[in-house]
DNA sequence: GTATGTGCAAATCATTTGCATTCTC
DNA sequence: GAGAATGCAAATGATTTGCACATAC
């Protein structure tokens, strides 16, 4: 399989644009955790690590990221976007908790077979889909 | 079936807090039309018909409409939020066209089974969930 | 060499907050 | 009359943009 770094130039070929050291550093410390991340956690990240990588940049590449499939959406909360990476993962949806944000991934194939159900019935060409559900974990529940 | 201002008004008073005109136009106006809506296309709507609301009014009473349930969150686009009225519906889900944003709702049974064994298996106590589906419409996938 | 990408600072847009005033209970 | 809610204007925070400079192709 070939890395997300590897993906990205391919990309990045076809559409004539260019590549650039900055660009592989953001992406390569998306994929340096297996956490969700959020642009102004990813900011921080790479400046710990010595990194210079300007804000307007990681923004300026999250649309490419989100076209080539490596990163999606992952929900919208308190005030701004969170992301996550998804290149050679399998597709997975979220549980999460309302109180503690503890989020739990797991796989369903059922979802598959009924985006294909919709598409054929609403004529739908599919791209993806976001299936979140929201509660209170183990820990939170106790403590309502 | 009580009324959407009588959940409110039953609410408030619960809560020993205080109902306004101003509150009664707002969530008259949400219920007006089955569309989703956002603050500021909310805030223009009572603008045209002449009534004298302001966007932090807004602002502040959405809190309360999503916890007594009235309204949910339906999902996060143009850099803001939309939500929908759910008092009196069924529980829907959503396939939205990501080039011209036509919406179509959908029921579906089976996520409710699937949200049961979630809760079950991961010790969760569920709130609700969100099942967001994109993708194109006939028309716009024919003009790819 | 060209034109894309970068960082900075300023602008924009959604949302929140402080505060004086008004209104509900 | 006390405390909530309102509207306004200012503050905040996320994101975007203009621009001069750097650099990838």
């Amino acid at each position: 399989m070939k890395s997300e770094i590897e993906v990205f130039r391919e990309f990045i070929r076809e559409k004539g644009l260019r590549n650039t050291p900055e660009r592989e550093l953001i992406i390569g410390e998306i994929f340096a955790t297996h956490d969700h991340f959020d642009v102004d956690e990813l900011y921080l990240r790479l400046k710990r690590k010595k990194h210079k990588v300007s804000k307007p940049s990681i923004y300026r590449l999250i649309p490419y990221l989100l076209e080539t499939g490596l990163i999606q959406e992952a929900y919208f909360e308190d005030g701004h976007l969170h992301y996550e990476h998804i290149y050679g993962h399998e597709h997975h949806c979220h549980l999460r908790c309302i109180k503690c944000g503890k989020t739990i991934e797991f796989q369903e194939k059922s979802l598959i077979r009924l985006e294909k159900k919709l598409a054929e019935k609403y004529d739908f060409s599919i791209k993806g889909h976001k299936f979140e559900v929201t509660g209170y974990c183990r820990k939170c529940k106790a403590h309502l």
